[in-house]
This record gives C-alpha cells, sequence and structure tokens, in this order.
DNA sequence: TATGATATGTTATGTTATTACGCTTGCGGT
DNA sequence: ACCGCAAGCGTAATAACATAACATATCATA
C-alpha cells in the first residue's frame, strides 16, 4: 500500500506528540518549531522529533514540504489519496494546500518509462498566493 | 520573459566562477561544494556564493534542487524550455535529468485557475534510479 | 562629479539535519 | 523462563545549509 494511514494507537508516544502537534497547527512547522512546543512534554532533542517525523512520512500521516524544510500532517484523514500529492503553499499566509491529480501523475509514470527511471519519491510544490492573499495585495 | 538566456559576458565575476564549476560538474554541487572548489580563486565565504547562486537561479541559468539542497547548471543551452522544469534525480549515481511536459504545466495552470492560486514557483523532482542503476541494482 | 543601483568582502550567527553511542522495551523462539 | 533481536528512546556533539549586518567598491548616468 502506497499510502495507507494507521490507527493513532499504533504510533509511539514522541510519534503521537508530534503528530499531534502538526494536526494542531495551521500550517506547516519546521522540526524545531515542533521541538519547541513539544519542550514541555519532556522533548529534548531535535533527534527525538527527526525519528517521529520520519516514520510518520513514512506511513503517509505527514509530508515533507522540501522547498520549505518543513512538515505537515497529511490532509487526507480517510486514505483517498494514494499517488502524487501536489502541494500550494501561500508565500503570504503560510497556508498549504494539498491536492492530487490523476492526469500528472500519469504523465510521470509516462516519462518515467520511457526513460526506464524507477520512481521511489515525486515531490511536487507550487509556491504563490492564494485566493485570499492575492485579493488582499 | 520568463527564462532567458544571456551571454556570458554579462556575468560578474563570481557568477561567472560559479556557473563555470556548475557547469563542470557531472552533478549537482551545493552551495559549499561550489565554494570549496573556488577557494583557489579567492572566494572565502558563502555568502558570496549564494549570491551568485540567487542571480543565476533568477536567470534561469541554474536551477535549485530543493530536494537536496543542491545547484545544477541548465541543461538546456538554447532556451527551448520557458515553463514547468521538471528534475529526475538518480538516487544512485547522482545525475539529474531535467524535463518538460506541457500537458502537466496545463494540468497544474487549471487547478491554480479554478482556485485563484497565484502561482509564482514551481518545483517538481522524482527521485529513484535512472535507466543505467537500475539495471546494475 | 554627485548619485544611486549593484556587486563585493568579511565576520558572526542562525537554522536544519545527522552521527555516534548506549540503554530500554517488547516479542518470538527454544 | 531465558535468550536474542528489532525497534524505539535519550543525550551529546557535530555537520551541513543559509542569512544578517555592516563596510567598501564599482560603474552607469543625470
Amino acid at each position: 500500500m502506497a499510502h495507507s494511514h494507521a490507527a493513532p494507537g499504533d504510533l509511539t508516544r514522541n510519534q503521537g506528540l508530534v503528530l499531534g502537534t502538526l494536526t494542531g497547527s495551521s500550517g506547516p512547522l519546521s522540526a524545531y518549531d515542533i521541538l519547541d512546543k513539544l519542550r514541555a512534554d519532556g522533548l529534548r532533542a531535535p533527534l527525538q522529533v527527526y525519528r517521529a517525523l520520519d516514520k510518520l512520512v513514512e506511513r503517509g500521516l505527514a509530508h515533507r514540504l522540501e522547498s520549505l524544510n518543513a512538515f505537515v500532517a497529511c490532509a487526507d484523514e480517510h486514505c483517498h489519496r494514494k499517488g502524487l500529492i501536489a502541494f500550494a503553499i501561500c508565500s503570504d499566509c503560510g497556508k498549504v494546500n494539498e491536492f492530487a491529480d490523476a492526469v500528472i501523475e500519469e504523465r510521470l509514470g509516462n516519462w518515467a518509462g520511457d526513460q526506464g527511471f524507477k520512481v521511489e519519491r515525486k515531490t511536487m510544490e507550487i509556491r504563490g498566493k492564494c485566493a485570499q492573499c492575492a485579493v488582499v495585495a
């Protein structure tokens, strides 16, 4: 399964804390942001956060935004998205919109097939102004 | 023009040195990799490299690979690609293949239009094994 | 020649991520 | 019950990536 969520009960303490922090945030958080929010819960070192994030990302419960060096909780709580996930990141308000597009994924698959390229991970991020922020500006 | 190359003569000394280093490399280089290669030419501080990279990226002569925190020279010397550029990065040999796909770009444009999202930058990177490395493995 | 825009050089600092090491916990096999 | 192993955890140190702040220099052009 490319993107299977699991019950929160499967999470370890640190993983649960980190996921909870991401879920409770309105925007992406860096690992150090998360660490700061979890000091009260006993976390002390970056590695504790990075290890939890690795597992969460591996299981599809969180995503890494490469262009931000930050993380978000997966917006899709019910596993509807199995494939490529794209992110639209507002450079004003910081909000992230997660979406999927089967056609894009197919084109990518075709290209890879033609080239003999064996895909392991895909990153797609667009930066700009969300509808709200575009109007204001 | 979204992606216009200019004559090398337009480049400053530092910009020329940095672009030359990227062009001479078979794979992506981090800013610090570049700095190390240019110490002999008198460069001493990361900022000198980052400033040159900023300009080169702005002019489309180089690209930043977000998922690697590294940079490559633009592979397209004659300005044929104006739009979204995607990168296929081999996790074995490190080589990067640059390509464009009009359909993907169109889908992205449609999505953005529907959402009222004003696109400023696009990042698309796929990680995996290139044809050569996939065979060997 | 004065002005402004762009580039440069240098030091210090901030931010993101990993290496290395050892201990603990849970669990299957004998 | 005991062993052995895999996964997780805690801590300290360090590596890798990036920017802030400030001073100086270069050059076109008004």
